[in-house]
DNA sequence: CGAGTGGTTGACCACAATCAAGACCCGTGG
DNA sequence: CCACGGGTCTTGATTGTGGTCAACCACTCG
């Protein structure tokens, strides 16, 4: 296997999915398109027929940009991102992380332009469906468009929960949710709820909870204090999973 | 016209919605679902078949709530609405109000239950479609699919711009998007946008924009003050649209 | 006319922003 | 191999915005 990833890797891809030749996969956001009615395991001819192309991205590039005419729908087969809204006078909001098996960029459906940004956080391997791809074949299959909604959906609840965060929840609050956040959707990925590493920096991630940098530190510093985790630099250990959750959760 | 609404109305129906007798019109945020593809005006065929029945609610009754099975989708034909989602320990994040002609409800088409409520404002006249007849309609129709795609795009955008307001945007510049977003929705339905009455209390604005109460009244004062607004109670006028979008779309 | 809800204003305080300095870690090049 | 530089992370000191508590007012409805 290739050491693609250097140590501020969030997760390595695992062996399967290294070796996973296949465009779309089980461990990429778009297995579930390839869902029929009623089933949950996807009809891997239409995974075929959907998965089109890889791309390869390096930190730092933009997968698309503001006002960018809306070309594709992605998966993430290994790697990470985080997307993000501006604002007139250019302070930026994150507006999530996405991380290995999940999909990617059916938000501007509705204008057919980007009205955000995604940003490669470290060396990343997409799936890539071109729109008019999935719109030809979405005549032929109508399962598609209901699991696009479906995944939309899912964003908009995802969207929901940030709100109530960012409206809502003190800054201590916020960090224990985003932690376990993460925590669980590495463990649906497969990959340990307890230990992790970040891709994304301190700043990042104060962009995303609407605290400054200078405070996601000292929150660092103090759930470690308090016990709650061990966190240096990019890794993170969740060392009590009960009282975190009892932080979030509030 | 029966005089169905009190002072606290954000807007009166307009004599044709009131003489309107169809269920679906163009006043009704179901119009969209009604387009065929590459058309402008909606099929007026179509648009009897989609809608359904209409439903007349008063002040405080809740439309859904959390955990309910998703029934059907709404469109709202006159009054308003706010819906929020709730955090661990019952504080709530509002995180839309809906006026006429607004569509309301694919947001939880993911997960089949509804992961908000939605709790009505003033006496609100729904038209309503149950999602097994929409479900039997866009097999036929697949259009209606791509609408609905469409409209669940528009519903991420508003919340994108939310996410951007409540985690970025200081108290003051909070209110004055409110009020220019309220004031350019009022403007798209056909009522004036520099004069309206608002449906929601100082406290439900606050826990809109994620801000107190009574930072709520401080700001309509100061706005006031500075003679951006004239405010008083639930009623406002926009004196200086230009310094109000100065502030507002930092 | 009185009660109750919603709105307003004031005083005080706390949480988190900002400014600032320094530590740590990495990649790079000598 | 080590020294350097830049980015990232950390911690401290200070400030300020907006939260909280409290009292009072205004308007509506019964």
């Amino acid at each position: 296997m290739p050491r693609l990833l250097n140590h501020t890797v969030s997760v390595e891809p695992t062996a399967e999915a290294a070796a996973c030749t296949a465009v779309a996969c089980r461990n990429c956001g778009l297995y579930q398109l390839g869902r029929l009615p009623g089933r949950e395991e996807a009809d891997p001819t239409l995974l075929q027929r959907i998965a089109c192309s890889r791309r390869q991205l390096r930190k730092g590039e933009y997968l698309y940009r503001l006002d960018e005419p809306v070309r594709a729908v992605y998966a993430i087969r290994y790697g990470s991102l985080k997307s993000y809204v501006l604002s007139g006078d250019g302070r930026l909001q994150i507006t999530g992380f996405h991380i290995v098996g999940e999909p990617l960029g059916l938000n501007d459906l509705a204008t057919g332009r980007h009205t955000s940004e995604a940003q490669i956080l470290e060396p990343t391997s997409l799936c890539e469906v071109p729109l008019d791809h999935l719109e030809k074949l979405s005549v032929e299959v109508p399962s598609i468009r209901s699991q696009m909604l479906i995944i939309l959906s899912r964003e908009v609840q995802h969207y929901q929960e940030l709100m109530l965060m960012l409206g809502k929840k003190n800054a201590e609050e916020r960090l224990a949710t985003f932690l376990l956040g993460l925590s669980s959707r590495f463990e649906q990925h497969g990959f340990s709820p307890l230990r992790f590493n970040l891709s994304m920096s301190r700043g990042d991630i104060g962009t995303y909870l609407g605290i400054a940098e200078e405070t996601t530190c000292r929150l660092f510093s103090r759930l470690q204090e308090e016990g709650l985790i061990r966190a240096h630099r990019r890794s993170v250990e969740i060392r009590d999973l009960d009282r975190l959750r009892q932080l979030a959760l509030r």
